[in-house]
DNA sequence: GCATAAATTCAAAGCGCTTTGGAGAAATCC
DNA sequence: GGATTTCTCCAAAGCGCTTTGAATTTATGC
């Protein structure tokens, strides 16, 4: 069924049928009601490509699918694909996913634009002076950023409190008493990372303890790089008491690792690690239950689709920006230091 | 920059312009060329809104993201997607996400097609006699299906030998010395976990040894349910000397099950697991290197968009349905049975 | 009760593209 | 060399919706 077709049956014109679908003021109330149950009982819905074309928005927005950076392309990403796509579908807008090509991030940015297939983007995982921000602010394409960078010219962003997670977990360890604390975080550059690293040092500043960058460790999110790490850290002397994992991947390899040095989790060695919240990994299922800086990624996704949204209606970018904070929930898998049984 | 304006900049009709851009055979060559290079030189592409429009189709496929099954949303849907979306852009398809509502798929799907948003859906994790299925063809709308059914209705679907690979990595176990093997695998009532038992049952039958039903363990995929489960299955007497993982999530939490029970990894107990290939969680990059049956999701994606492509093209679903082999692939963490040391 | 304002409704003009049905020019045939 | 056939190219008609500008009806003011 179509608009026309609609307004004939109803013996009204297109004009007030889709004025009346689409909440325009200036339609009788009861017109609006006799449409309203008219486009139900014969299932009317407007077609999307011609809605589209005639209000000159595309209906989509576009995101790059990381293809070779495992770091950025692993189950947080599904989680906040799942956030966004939750969103839009409120709002009636598709999302289109394109794989990067040829790692060439900053040309897959510009052909996704010149494409005209989405109406705005949503950017990822930046470093401090992300060039692709940088590249959308000039060719003023509308975006918002998951993430924060160092650029000055005005955008919309949503960011979590990295720095305060890290500072707020270490300073925790610190008051139970640890000493020796190490960090595994993602890698370098990005600007989360350098987040959580300023919160890790300024715990450890504010309490008077000495920094080893040899227990600052940047690597990718997994499994093995945090049990390769964690083995190395334990292997110091004096090794960390405590190990800050960036990752729930990255968490599930330390405890592998200070299992497999024979340690006791959550008393000789402590754990807290940042959980993006996971349906399918969950902190408090683990044994031991995990110690975590919590938030979750897929809320995060929901509100930046949110956001792009609101980008896109004209609202000044100036004034689109949010810190999530983040909470620590203590669990087993940190508590005071013990000294080793040997 | 729009058809019209590209037209008149060359002196051509629209007309002309539109068919030398789409390989219309009624456009000179020099034409056609003097068209391209003039595209390319304004930076002229499509809206894609209007061509769809004019083309009656909506140039998007949609898929539903479950939300609470867990063991559906993991990092396969993101592997997975990413294969999608690869094949799809170079469709020029967009791929819409929907979240399914209230746990009621089946109306998510029909809201789907109702909607009029997408040409063709595709549909994961099937059931035996899935529902979604049956309600597709039903209604005639496109969509391919990852896996399979038992459901007679034609319908296009691609889906990996799940029997095969359960049964090589069983039979491979049983020749090498095993004669306790277990299994843990996805959900009961999927069809790839039926037909990974099945496989699994074939390979000890043929070879004469006894089913255990205690060793046929279906649970979520992840990291804790493995543990737990495999956990469980150490604790009999005789306990199994081998155990195949369904997911690689499984198999972290099998391989911590078995160090922390003090069994020697590939020696004492073996494990293959079937492995979907994630960039981030590298079979080979553990210690030890896994054995395991592999084959790509991200693969699989790509494909099945191609598939619907041919779908929405026309092409009788009768003939669309592949079975792709699965690899075995001998690494570390499988061996024959050793004696246990104490 | 008539002018004026307000509330409804409508006809028609796009949105940017594809495609039908011809028309004119060039090539082919006998 | 005139009649066909074959190449190229074009004007115009949609695709299904929104929105402008105007017309009609109803309510309000004095």
């Amino acid at each position: 069924m179509k608009l026309k077709e609609l307004a004939e049956e109803l013996g009204l014109s297109q004009t007030t049928v889709s004025r009346a679908l689409n909440g325009y003021p200036e339609v009788n109330k009861a017109t609006r009601e006799r449409v309203s149950e008219a486009a139900l009982k014969f299932g009317y819905s407007a077609n999307a490509n011609a809605r589209r074309l005639a209000i000159g928005r595309i209906g989509a927005i576009g995101i790059l699918m990381p293809r070779d950076r495992s770091e950025r392309f692993g189950p947080h990403t599904s989680e906040f694909f799942s956030g966004l796509a939750e969103q839009l579908s409120r709002d009636e807008m598709d999302l289109l996913m394109s794989p990067s090509i040829n790692n060439d991030e900053l040309a897959a940015y510009k052909r996704l634009i010149s494409s005209k297939r989405v109406d705005g983007i949503i950017v990822t995982g930046p470093t401090l002076m992300d060039e692709r921000v940088a590249m959308l602010t000039e060719a003023k394409f509308p975006f918002v950023l998951h993430g924060r960078t160092n650029i000055a010219a005005p955008h919309a962003w949503l960011d979590i409190d990295n720095a305060g997670a890290f500072r707020q977990a270490a300073t925790h360890l610190i008051d139970i008493g640890h000493r020796h604390i190490a960090m595994i975080d993602g890698l370098k550059g990005h600007t989360f990372s350098e987040h959580r690293e300023t919160g890790y040092r300024e715990a450890l500043l504010e309490r008077g303890i000495p920094v080893d960058p040899r227990f600052i460790v940047h690597e990718r999110f997994s499994d093995e790089t945090g049990f390769h790490e964690a083995q190395r850290l334990l292997s110091y002397t004096p090794h960390p008491t405590a190990i800050l994992a960036g990752s729930m991947m990255t968490a599930l390899g330390v405890f592998r690792a200070i299992r497999s040095k024979g340690y006791e989790l959550g008393k000789e060695v402590s754990v807290v690690a940042h959980d993006d919240v996971f349906p399918y990994l969950n902190a408090s299922n683990m044994v031991p239950a995990m110690t975590t800086t919590r938030s979750s990624i897929r809320s995060a996704g929901s509100r930046i689709a949110e956001l792009l949204v609101r980008v896109l209606d004209g609202e000044p970018v100036e004034s689109i920006h949010e810190i999530w904070p983040v909470e620590l929930i203590l669990r087993q898998s940190s508590g005071p230091p013990v000294a080793p049984r040997r």
